[in-house]
DNA sequence: AGTTAAACCTGGTTGC
DNA sequence: TGCAACCAGGTTTAAC
């Protein structure tokens, strides 16, 4: 579920109630994607600091008395979400991380346990930055232009709906936004990377910040788990032209929206509107 | 370098 | 109604 935006709905809704909170308590439930590598005493009655984001990850840098003590690194893989609760009362069968504070307990809910919370002693140490390291510049980074974007793409010959999910040149899009990016282009999601003009590269930039941005702005998409942290769910599902619209009309163009597979994820796309 | 599959899980939908 | 097959927002690893 969760891709950029509603990664990013989840940041704006926890950085300002939990900025500063002190962490009273730790609970795990079944196991996540990886184990959270450390011990309850080492979270237990630090800080909590401004919440980051960076590609679908989640960065909560704690501190001790002052000073950094490391932080968790969050994902919400498949079917998470996180919630802020008043108090974390008792959990249900898919609640596997509780985070206890004097302002509120910060639940992780994810049945199929695709997500992680991992400790890590600094952002830019292991495991984080291992976490990290393969991921490409973020999508509204000023400083990522529509050349540099187009240059890298030259060097890949996989196809673009391939390359995007990725998130070696430009990360946030998952299948979703990937699919809809591409409509939104004009270009089809086969394409071979290498083969795109500067000109469909910078409008592939420009498709995948409008796309992003309109989510954002929509609370995300809720297919079936995903909710903000105060249980409400995304709109953008409602505004998708092709995802998971295969065999309905394009609303462009009216042809109807095709299913392929990219890099083992379906592909919807419009053979009319989208191009090679 | 690429694609592909499998792995990690649960649950909803579809089809016989 | 029951049950099997297949599908789902992600990512990593291994194999061809």
């Amino acid at each position: 579920m969760p891709e950029l935006p509603e990664v990013e709905v989840t940041r704006q809704g926890i950085d300002e109630p939990l900025r500063g909170a002190r962490v009273l308590d730790v609970r795990l439930g079944k196991p996540l994607r990886w184990p959270l590598g450390c011990r309850r005493d080492r979270l237990v009655g630090t800080t909590v600091g401004p919440v980051l984001r960076r590609g679908k990850y989640l960065w909560l840098p704690l501190s001790r008395e002052g000073h950094p003590a490391g932080g968790l690194l969050m994902h919400l893989g498949m079917s998470g979400s996180l919630a802020l609760l008043a108090a974390p009362g008792e959990p249900g069968p898919h609640d596997h991380f509780d985070l206890s504070t004097d302002r509120g307990a910060l639940r992780l809910t994810d049945p199929r346990r695709f997500g992680a919370v991992v400790f890590s002693p600094a952002l830019d140490e292991p495991p984080a930055s291992r976490l990290l390291a393969r991921l490409g510049p973020e999508p509204f980074d000023p400083g990522l232009t529509a050349g540099a974007v187009h240059k890298a793409l030259r060097n890949r010959r996989a196809p673009i709906k391939a390359v995007l999910l990725a998130g070696e040149v430009v990360v946030g899009a998952g299948n979703i936004y990937a699919c809809e990016a591409l409509h939104r282009a004009g270009i089809h999601p086969g394409t071979r990377s290498d083969r795109l003009s500067a000109a469909r590269a910078a409008a592939l930039l420009d498709a995948l910040r409008q796309t992003l941005a309109r989510a954002l702005a929509l609370g995300g998409s809720t297919l079936r788990d995903f909710s903000d942290v105060h249980g409400a769910s995304g709109a953008f599902q409602a505004e998708a032209a092709v995802y998971g619209r295969a065999g309905l009309p394009c609303p462009r163009c009216g042809r109807p929206i095709r299913r392929a597979v990219h890099a083992g994820r379906s592909t919807y796309y419009c053979a009319g509107c989208q191009r090679r």
